[in-house]
DNA sequence: CGAAGTTTTGACATCGTTCAAACAACGTGG
DNA sequence: CCACGTTGTTTGAACGATGTCAAAACTTCG
């Protein structure tokens, strides 16, 4: 049975490239491939605006010691900006084979502000989850997010997604540790709300109720009763 | 004996703007107070950019049930963009009697996209705190943040500031509760390194320590012996 | 003085981490 | 093809930092 890792899998399917954001400007769109685990634009003089056409990035931040934060995770039709950091080391880092638009922010300011503003409010509500959620809404607000930014053909009405991250990159974006990330993925999956056989590929069993989850309604106590569970 | 609040006091000392972003454009300067408490444009029809003279503003974000999330404490010379949020009510709180500019973000796009390029990375280094850091790191570069922002008149060589947050405050821009949050600073202030007796006004004592501690460097156990800490 | 709000403190519970180990998937080289 | 090393995932047990609950102490103000 041959079975291709969705996370080194070179473009897995057909790009589509879907147009979220403003169409390019002027200048001739330059595209770049990047292998997982690479980074983007170390060197970059300028500073930069990548567009995700395929694959997923994640924006990383460094803390001294050998802590790290993911702040964002990029899928298809989103930009982000390199923003040259003051203080604290951060980084854009592929988690698949990725490619990617790269822009001059120069050239494309209406993209540039579009992005800035999307990627604050994203921001802004990734802190509400980080500062004031426990590990089940995090998890259930994550893959919520991961859904829609990588969806997959629906399997049996169900959403699917590719899970580019790992679990180690999921505990960096969630303020965890991965051992309660794979806890609790395990939970939802005992509980019947997602599924998956293969680490990388999940299905959203009931997405309505990973809602409910991911707004604060916690999952109630499954080991005390193995019926009852199920519509 | 007169002790006047500093959270509730008009103008406590004479303004002095600091102008840390660029001068703001051609239309006059509309100038604003804004009482403790008091929510900032909530009913504004277009985005609006805030730029604060004397006081403290806190961008909010509620979360469904009650719980919040403060995202980042702004105080004299910088700015602030005012975003009509999609989902996740936010808004942008005075902590203190303030006094904003209001500016018209169309008029003043260097000023815009210099406030939203800061705002960006300092939530990204805030979302590594939330993420990532233990009580006492977040409370150290909490202190460090508003040291810088609110200064007062150095007292015996050691920096002063002026703490417009309650306890409430710092827990929901911090990621804790009220409880730790206290517990925290009164372990501080008992190790020596900052010192308050009117909740609102903070000396840092030894700011290199609390830098130390701000990285990751734990406060030593000082329970067990009273003596053998001061140099 | 008494009321209301904030801060501090204590006792206790718990969620998430830490540490350790087993397991699974994958690539490599014999 | 299999043995092996590496990396990622899962699971268990124990611990501990932080949250929760409750109440006292303090500040401000009427």
């Amino acid at each position: 049975m041959l079975h291709v890792n969705a996370r080194q899998a070179m473009l897995p399917h057909p790009v589509l490239v879907k147009t979220g954001l403003k169409p390019v400007g002027a200048e001739k769109p330059f595209l770049q491939f990047i292998a997982p685990g690479d980074e983007l634009g170390v060197s970059a003089t300028s500073p930069r605006l990548y567009r995700v056409v395929e694959g997923c990035l994640a924006d990383c931040r460094l803390l001294g010691d050998g802590r790290r934060q993911i702040t964002d995770i990029v899928g298809p039709g989103r930009a982000i900006a390199q923003q040259p950091e003051r203080d604290g080391s951060c980084a854009i880092k592929a988690l698949t084979f990725t490619e990617v638009e790269v822009l001059d922010p120069a050239a494309n300011p209406a993209l540039a502000s579009e992005t800035a503003i999307d990627s604050l409010s994203r921001l802004a509500r990734h802190a509400a989850l980080l500062g004031r959620m426990n590990a089940a809404e995090k998890v259930a607000n994550g893959l919520l997010d991961l859904a829609a930014q990588f969806p997959r053909k629906l399997r049996q009405g169900h959403p699917v997604l590719t899970l580019y991250l790992t679990r180690s990159d999921l505990a960096d974006w969630l303020g965890l540790t991965v051992e309660t990330v794979s806890r609790t993925l395990n939970q939802f999956k005992r509980a019947g709300v997602i599924d998956y056989s293969h680490a990388e590929i999940v299905t959203l069993s009931r997405p309505e109720r990973l809602k409910e989850i991911a707004i604060g309604r916690p999952l109630a106590k499954l080991n005390s009763k193995p019926k009852g569970e199920h519509p």
